[in-house]
DNA sequence: ATAATATATGTGTATATACGCATATTTAGG
DNA sequence: CCTAAATATGCGTATATACACATATATTAT
């Protein structure tokens, strides 16, 4: 009936929060939420190295927060589920409050 | 009029996302939802040693997501903030689906 | 006061991780 | 085909982190 067992679901939520847990890749991810950047772009607003931010692109990618699209030359980025841009969203409110 | 600077905002999001990442913490937290459990109980719960779960407590207090109380001999955690609940909650209703 | 139980902490260590550098790959233009 | 631009990847490394072990602290009971 569920999808996972409760220890396989437990560490798979404890890894979902890990992929937003970097500061570098959280700010790529607080970026994307107003729609899709390609890397050199996201390079500019969160102020790293190219190596670095493709680096941290591909951890993004692996855990399936965003997705991509190549145009020419370039790699657009976005976020791949409406879910994420909730739960970061909510995530924010609480902070800031 | 902002509590934080943006930089700062999305450095604390990111290390209250680091306090849910790791998989031994994440259990206790889990285990915190339906209230509030003792050192000894969350031992048993998580399956972790008594120093284990003592030195992710220390963690969890720090990043202000359980709040605690002492009883005779025992110490109690729970959750601290109800939003904290929300967010773990609509979290795994994202992994879960 | 002493012993027992529950919890916390200091120290050491093995592992994980983020990044720099050099290099590879992909695509566009001449 | 050759070069340039954008992006990705392999390797090395400094740092962070989770845990074990030993020990300290706090509370209760005798």
């Amino acid at each position: 009936m569920q999808k996972y067992e409760k220890d396989e679901l437990l560490l798979r939520v404890s890894e979902f929060y890990k992929s937003l847990s970097d500061y570098t890749r959280f700010k790529i991810v607080y970026a994307l939420l107003d729609g899709e950047l390609c890397v050199g772009d996201i390079e500019k607003v969160v102020e790293m190295s190219q190596t670095a931010v493709s680096y941290q692109l591909k951890i993004l990618r692996q855990a399936h927060l965003v997705k991509y699209r190549r145009v020419g030359q370039n790699v657009y980025y976005s976020i791949d589920d409406e879910h994420v841009k909730d739960i970061v969203k909510l995530t924010i409110e609480h902070i800031e409050e």
